[in-house]
This record gives C-alpha cells, sequence and structure tokens, in this order.
DNA sequence: AATGAATGAGAATTCATTCAT
DNA sequence: GATGAATGAATTCTCATTCAT
C-alpha cells in the first residue's frame, strides 16, 4: 500500500503505540479504530494503509511485546559467562521485562487468541524463540553440573509462568510486594524448591514407593507414554 | 423478572452451560446471545429474563469456572491428613482440575478484564479464596518442618501459575507430554527446584554476598520496602 | 432469519417495492439500504432479517421483474388460438409489460451485471423462460404456414429487443410516439419487413448471388460453423 | 489544470484506455481511480489533473464508444453507391463494431444513466447522430423504392437494437451462432419479415379490419394522438 | 413465562478527492 | 507536471437489547 518502507516503519509505530495503550486499557474488541486513530494522531483511513485489517494492528501489537522480551532479555544477560548466574540474570531480567510491559504481557494473554491461528502461530513461534534463552541457561547450568537433569520444558515454562505471574497476578501482588522482592522469592523458590531436608527425605521416599508401584502396575514407565492428539 | 429461583436456577444453568462452550471456544465478544439461546434450546428474548446483559451470562460463567475449582480440589484432597501428601494431593489436584476446565481456564484469562471493575472484583475474591487452600497446606507443612519458611504468597502463586500453565501453554505441552507427567516433573521441581549440591553452595554463596552488600549499601532491607502504586 | 414464511413475503414485498422505485431512479449502487429501509418504512436492521447482503435485495427487485414480465404475458393472450392473432398479441403484450415496468426494465440492463456469475445466471434463466412464450408462438405460425422458417433464436431475440427498446430508448420515443402506434409500426416491421416487392427482388438476387460465392469460396456452408468459446 | 492541449489529449488517451477495459469488467463503481491510475501506468493524483471528477473518466469513456461507432460505420460504408446495398452494408458494420466494442457497448448501457443529466444528453446527441447514418441509409432506400414507407424511426432504432441485442444478449449467443450467421439472419429478418404471403395476406386482412374498427370508435387515427410526458 | 421480530446505534472498511512536496 | 500519502465522509452489516404478542 505504501513503499516507502521508513515512513511505513514510522507510521506503524505511531499506530501501535497508540493501539497498545488502547488494547492494555479497554481490551482488542472494546477498542476501535478510530479511537486508535485518533490517539496515534491521524486519520481512520490512514490507519488502513499500513494494515489490512484490524486485527492486524492487534498482531503488530503482539508483535511488538514478543519483540522487546527477544531485544531486552539477552541485552540484559550479555556479557554473563558463568552458567549459574547468567541463569539468574536470565531469570532476573526476564521479570523485569515482564514488568516494564506488564500491561502488554497481560494483553498478550488476553488477546492472543483472537488472531487467525496463521496469525497466531507467527506469535507462539517467536515466544519459543524467546524460551530458548532459558532453555540454553538452564542446559548450560545442566551441563557445569549446578542444576539437576530435570525436564527442560517443564522447567523453562515454569520459569516463565512464574515470571509472566507478576503481570498477570499483578492485581494480587502490586500492594504486597515490589517487583525486585517478587524476584528474590521466585528465584529463590525455583532454585531451591519448597522442601526442607526433613521434607525432602519423606518426599523422596514416598516418591519412589509410588514410582516402584506404577513400575509393578504397568510394567513400565517411560517418558512420551502417553496419547498424543 | 422471573421470580420462581427454582427455574432461574434451572434456566441459568442451561444458558451458563451454552455459554461456557462457546465462549471457551470463540471468546466472548465472538459470541452472540442468538448463538447461547439457541445452544441453550431457548430464544434470545428469554435470556434477558434472567440476565441483564450480555457480560453478566460472562460472570456467571467465570462464576461457574471458580466453582468448579472450589468445589473439586477440596474432594479431592478429603481425608489426606498427612501434611506433605496433603500438600502434593493438592498440587495434583489443582493441575487435574485445570485439565479437565483447560478451555475454561483459558477463558478465564481472556476474559476476566472484560468485566466490569465489581464484577471482576468478585472473580477475584473466589480465586483467592481458592488459593487459600494451597496456601493453608503450604503452612501445615511448614509447621511440620517439611517447607522452608518461604514467602506463602509467592509459593502460593508459583504452584498456580505451574497449574494454570498447563492451560495457558497446552498448545505447547499438549503434544509434548501427558498431564501426569507434568503433574509430576511440576511437583518435583516445585518441591526439589532446580538446584543440585553444588549449585546450591553457589547460589547460596552469591546470594549471601549479594544480600551482605545490600545491606552495606542501603543500612537495612526489609519485605515491604517498595513503591506502592 | 425469519421462519414465517407469510411474514417473510410481505416483508420482502415491502422491501423489493421500496428498493425498485430507488433502483430506478438512482441506480443499484447509488441507493443505500438506509434509503430503502425507510422508503419502505424500516429499520435498517430489519432489511438484514430477509436479505443475507445488499446484492439480494437487487436479485429480489430483478426476480420481480422477469416474474412480472412471466405472469402478465401469459395473462394477456390466454385464450387466443389462432397462431398469427396469438403472435401478434405476444408481441404487442411483451411491449405493453415493457411499458409498464420501463424503469425496472432499464434497471435490470443496469444492474444484472452487479450481480454475482449464479445469481446472474438465476435471472438469465427466467429470461430464457419467459422468451419461450415468442418462440412457441413463433413455431406456431411457422407450423401453420404463416411464418417463414427464419432462424429462431434470432427472431425471437428481435422481438425481445424491439419490445425491450421502447424503455432503453424512451428517452427518445417519449416525445415522439405512443406505445400504441410504437406497437403497430413495430409488428407491421417484424411482421412484413422493410422491403417492397422490387427491393425484396433486388436483395433475393444480391443474397443468393453472395450465397454462391460463398460456397464455391469456402466449399461449404452450414450453420454453426464458428468458434465456439 | 493543464494547459498543453497536446499533454492533454495523451494522458487522456492512457487513462480513457485503461478505464474502458476496466469499467467494461467490472462496472463503473467497482472500479476504483486507483485502479485507473495504476493500468494507465500513471499516479492517482495525475488523474486529477486530467478530469475534475470520477465521472469525468466515465463520460470520456463512453464518449469514446459512440465516437468509435461514429467513426468505423462510415469507414465501412464508404464508396457504396447502391441505396440497397449501403443500407445492407450499415447494418452489417453496425453489427460488427458492436461485435469489436462488445464490452464496451454494453458498458454505455449499464452505466449510461450513471452519468449526470446534462453528461448524459451528450452521449444521447452523440448516439442520434450516428442513427443518422441508418436513417439517411434507409430514407435513400425509400425514395429509391426498395423499402415501404415505414416509420424512419421505429425501423432504425430496429435496426441499432438488432445490432447492440449481439452485445447485450451475446451471454445468449455467443455459443450459438457467429457474428457473421447472426448478421445475415438479422438482415434477412429486417428485410424481409417473418410473415409467409399467406401469412401477409391473414395478417392485412385482420390489420385493415382492426384499423377499420379505430377509425369507427375514434373518429380518426393519426400519428401523435398520443399523451406526452 | 416465553417467543422472536424489530430496532438502531455503532464499527470496520473503502475510496474519491486533496495537497504538500 | 507528477506523485502518492493523507483525509474523512459514507456505507454495509452486526448484534445487544426491547417489547408486543
Amino acid at each position: 500500500m505504501i513503499d516507502d518502507p521508513v515512513l511505513v516503519e514510522k507510521r506503524r509505530a505511531q499506530i501501535v503505540a497508540a493501539a497498545t495503550t488502547l488494547f492494555a486499557s479497554q481490551g482488542f474488541y472494546r477498542t476501535t479504530i478510530k479511537e486508535i486513530a485518533k490517539k496515534a494522531g491521524v486519520s481512520p483511513g490512514l490507519v488502513y494503509q499500513y494494515v489490512r485489517e484490524k486485527e492486524d494492528v492487534l498482531l503488530l501489537v503482539l508483535l511488538g511485546v514478543v519483540d522487546a522480551y527477544a531485544r531486552e532479555i539477552p541485552r540484559a544477560i550479555a556479557g554473563i559467562n558463568d552458567p549459574l548466574e547468567r541463569l539468574t540474570a536470565t531469570i532476573s531480567a526476564y521479570c523485569q521485562v515482564v514488568e516494564r510491559h506488564r500491561a502488554a504481557t497481560v494483553l498478550a494473554y488476553r488477546s492472543t487468541k483472537s488472531l487467525a491461528p496463521e496469525k497466531r502461530a507467527i506469535i507462539q513461534r517467536r515466544e519459543i524463540e524467546t524460551n530458548q534463552l532459558i532453555s540454553s541457561a538452564l542446559s548450560a547450568c545442566i551441563k557445569a553440573g549446578y542444576v539437576r537433569k530435570i525436564d527442560l520444558d517443564v522447567a523453562t515454562y515454569q520459569i516463565v509462568m512464574a515470571a509472566h505471574g507478576w503481570a498477570l497476578k499483578s492485581w494480587y501482588f502490586k500492594t504486597r510486594m515490589s517487583v525486585d522482592e517478587y524476584v528474590d522469592a521466585t528465584i529463590d523458590l525455583i532454585f531451591s524448591g519448597l522442601l526442607t531436608t526433613s521434607g525432602q527425605a519423606r518426599y523422596r521416599g514416598a516418591r519412589s514407593g509410588r514410582a516402584a508401584q506404577l513400575v509393578n502396575a504397568t510394567g513400565m514407565r517411560e517418558r512420551n507414554q502417553h496419547r498424543r492428539r
């Protein structure tokens, strides 16, 4: 529609900035193109020269969010080489980015499903890419012997959910603690778990007992023994 | 509008059942009252005799979801008295409930913000109530010496987020593992944390060093020293 | 959308009546649904309970026109048994119907192409059906020996075009003659042709000469020797 | 807007050529100025330096069509002096021009009414001028005794409609015959009419009978005894 | 109590036209 | 003279809500 890529970039940034605020506060469906245009200081018609349909604005907004993640986290951990420090920094950075883009993060949870499947897939692909930052920090720690050989996927998403939790449950936390406190407590939990030494003993005992029962009952117990849809 | 409370109950149940399915698959805004009425086997006009506006249907649906949580988790842990077993069962039950109401759980994340503030507050209050089940299981374990004296709020929400994660990231997990595997891996992580013994050593060293610096720098370091908005 | 077929009939009639006038005077594209609704004395939303899209209104309007033809012409020739009288009456009736639905006939020429292909095909099918009335009147006359063995398709459409001409060129004729005069002159021409006896002689001579040349040149001369696309 | 008449001519030709194709295939309203500009290889803004509004483009296009008629028919009959041959050639040429400008001819029927009255009048005036070619060929034939003293207007338009019919009903004819066959059959019908000698006898009898009745009933029967609107 | 036809405000999108460069 | 970005009025269509029956 418009050729000049510099202009496209500028206009889209304008539109996305306006839309991000509006979507975050009112949601996608309650926000009209007219409002976006007005807030962006342009005419409603102009929006459609930079976007094919309203849903594209949402896509751009959400891409902006995931891109911010993909941009800001690496920056925060650049230069840190020790695996455990790097992991700590990654988790911390993730939480800080969530804090900075709190409204947009919540928006992503509200609105990604409003996208058509292909567009949604784009966002999810980017999310997986960003999560690689966590996975590889974890892997390095495992290799270095700092981290147990846990399920990488589950551990990664536990970290992601803990970070996103700060945004998703900010209505609860905001009056109770600061980000820094949240980060400290979260890292402590993720790193050391809930249990005391005595708790560990009981848990491990119960667990191996349960596992033994399962082995006896089914004759096998392997990962991936589940229905894949 | 209608007086007979039995009828009101029955009709609302009909409407909510229809709406839950539709909202879960298409979202709140993409679902019309006509669709809900049709699926519920009633006329569009009738809906408005049991509900003041469309948003009320959403409220009823979301109340149904949080109620299911508040109903099903206690049932799953009834009769378990050992604190650690009870905690384990609670976490497991939470995940299982999430699995059973996967679409509705995602819906809650998408749509709670679509409610007017007072209605939203109702849902959040119920969520906090349900989370008490986790908090008290945790407290009991702390008292029994099985669980460290961690931040109760953070730990509770970490469990909640981990459980909700199964629904929120089901697009990722569904093709990779079963709920049971997810539950096992999650409980293991939550209980024992990421770190190996050597990792623990390094982490605690670094942490106390960092804490010492902070104490030196600020002269104090206490909970609740943050900006409240 | 609406179930009650009686109501559907009534509402559609209302809408079509309003739309016919408006389309005829302003054309399809210049007429808005709001105008149609207003003229029909209903709300704009109601129109869409009886019609899926604006184009459907056009289809209904055009169906109304072709139906009027299919209804009114047979009525005018009912009871006339003599082939030649019947043919005369058919042509005359056709012209009279055109006169009665002059604006709508012009509309059909303007707007049939605005329909999507399938809808257009519906109209064209009906037109062909109506033209059968002319064709069979012609056939009967040929069988009775009153009409020469001419090309039935061409003759039929010549009559059709002559009748439609009264509407299509009414801007020219309206100030120059009455329908009755037009009908008389038209039938006279269609029946007896332009030529005088001396003209006939010259024409037949020239024609057979030309035909002979063609036969000599191509070695054959048959109907249907043309490219079909 | 622009002074240089040569440039105006050139640019307009470009625009009209592009617009003719587009209008013919999509209609006037479905064609955008942007499409026209693109097809003409110019910018949308430029169009408005050679035309005051979109409707002017339509006027230019339609003028192009009628001009093509006024240009091409005389060329086809140049040098033919015998009145009957000249008439034949005129009819034939008219049909051939219609064939060459089939889409544009249909466009004229669809879109002339989209013009504001004064602009429409311009087109109609030109059409009448072109029709003079037919009228005068007819007159010459009447004077030479080849053609009966028929109503010149009606006869002229009958020929015009027959020729236009090839375009207007091409959806019907295209799969059934070639232009040449259509022309032959059409000329034959126009020249000799439908009726056989026995048909003529019956028709003339019935007609004079009817005419007699009319005279008796009204006391007179003259041209122009009709309501003028 | 229930129905479903009717309403009409509101939203996305298009596109003729303008105008600064 | 030419460009093409920008404008904003206008239009189609949807759907929550009402209300007569």
